[in-house]
DNA sequence: ACCTATTTTTAGTCTTGCCTAAAAATTTAA
DNA sequence: TTAAATTTTTAGGCAAGACTAAAAATAGGT
């Protein structure tokens, strides 16, 4: 059994960890759940204790897969229930988070899953933001293809469709990575490349590369 | 701020005074909550402080003004909360328990009171029980066992004595539900079964079954 | 490298809500 | 009415989860 108190240690590290991929350190959740960093020390050793965590003094704590999953439970119910106050019992969005806090800790897989059925699977609460499904996925943002982008579009990129290294590498190579701003300069009809610009550089890449590179629009 | 606890031990003492109106005993409460009976004298001494209910040592307890409307306010939002989980998210009448114990405790008088509207004002709860309004009234209604029958009387299931899942699942198999219409062919007089008629089929009940459903008269 | 400032951990304490064991009050029964 | 049985209360303890104060480890600046 977690019990509150652990479910709220383990929904801030997630909450700091950047999705699960950075160790956070103790003062920053005694900051972020407004304790002190010496009960944050004692909590952390429970939730190691059961297998939820992953600890190194003075270093900072971890997720492991149990405590990561969890946690996007936790999250999946509190902004579920948000959908839910706004749309159907029409709260205002900026009255719901102190209800959600609540809500999300009531325990029961399958009010979880009823209710999000009941709600329309919705993949965004009233703040936008993303609500994981019952594997805890997160819905894929709304991207673009740069494939599909035209003359004089810009944006930023915020995924690729590939993961082999050259591919990654010659990315590198190019100054493309998570975040990068790009407009579009030129679009070559006859071999589907693209001129692009890139930190005010000219930059030209093929048909089969745009495919894979994902494009948040401005 | 009354704790969780506390919230169960007035919800019990609600429960045992037959709506406030007698003292009701250590004991009777230790074995309501499955605890023992010191730890009730200590949180009745709690309570007592909080000014909730008034309390006679060896005598017995009694909720007073304040302490009944904060018990009825539970039981309001844990019937409120049942309605939701059967009408609007088609769980079944016997699985909605345990989830309304956990949705009962959630503050937002503003969430009790949308949550209401939202169902349309429900008088009774999936069990049949009454349904307290915001003001903590309850709805008025009649209602007979059906143990009191006699031949050709006839009238409808508006509830249940009891709420646990082989009853109520017995109950199912019966088809036996809020509402269903039901007409006393024969009371057998030597152990108080009936001969009821449900759907225009014939069917044998328990005295003991009667005893615990809730037949509004035609 | 070393001294200082900051962060983290340890040690000890407090409150809540539960427990067991024993004492006190009440009820039952002879 | 008095002894026995039952119920209730008191006393002392324990675990969870918070705290303060002090010790230990780490990080920064010169």
């Amino acid at each position: 059994m977690v019990t509150l108190a652990e479910e709220n240690y383990l929904k801030a590290i997630l909450k700091l960890s950047e999705n699960g991929s950075i160790a956070v350190s103790t003062s920053a959740i005694s900051n972020e759940l407004n304790t002190k960093a010496s009960s944050v020390t004692d909590m952390i050793k429970k939730l190691t204790e059961k297998k939820l965590v992953i600890y190194q003094p003075y270093f900072g704590v971890k997720l492991n897969k149990e405590g990561y999953s969890t946690a996007i439970e936790i999250v999946r119910k509190h902004r579920l229930w948000e959908v839910f106050l706004v749309d159907k019992l029409k709260f205002q969005w900026d009255e719901v988070h102190e209800v959600a806090e609540q809500l999300e800790h009531v325990k029961s897989k399958k009010l979880t899953d009823l209710l999000d059925a009941f709600l329309g699977f919705p993949q965004h609460d009233p703040h936008g933001d993303p609500i994981p499904d019952k594997d805890g996925l997160f819905p894929k943002f709304f991207s673009t293809p740069l494939s599909d982008l035209n003359k004089k579009d810009f944006g930023s990129v915020i995924g690729v469709c590939q993961d082999n290294p050259e591919f990654l590498k010659y990315l590198d190579s190019l100054n493309i990575n998570i975040g990068t701003k790009i407009k579009v300069l030129e679009k070559i009809e006859f071999d589907a490349s693209f001129e692009i610009e890139i930190d005010k550089k000219r930059k030209h890449i093929s048909s089969e590369v745009a495919k894979n590179i994902l494009i948040k629009l401005k």
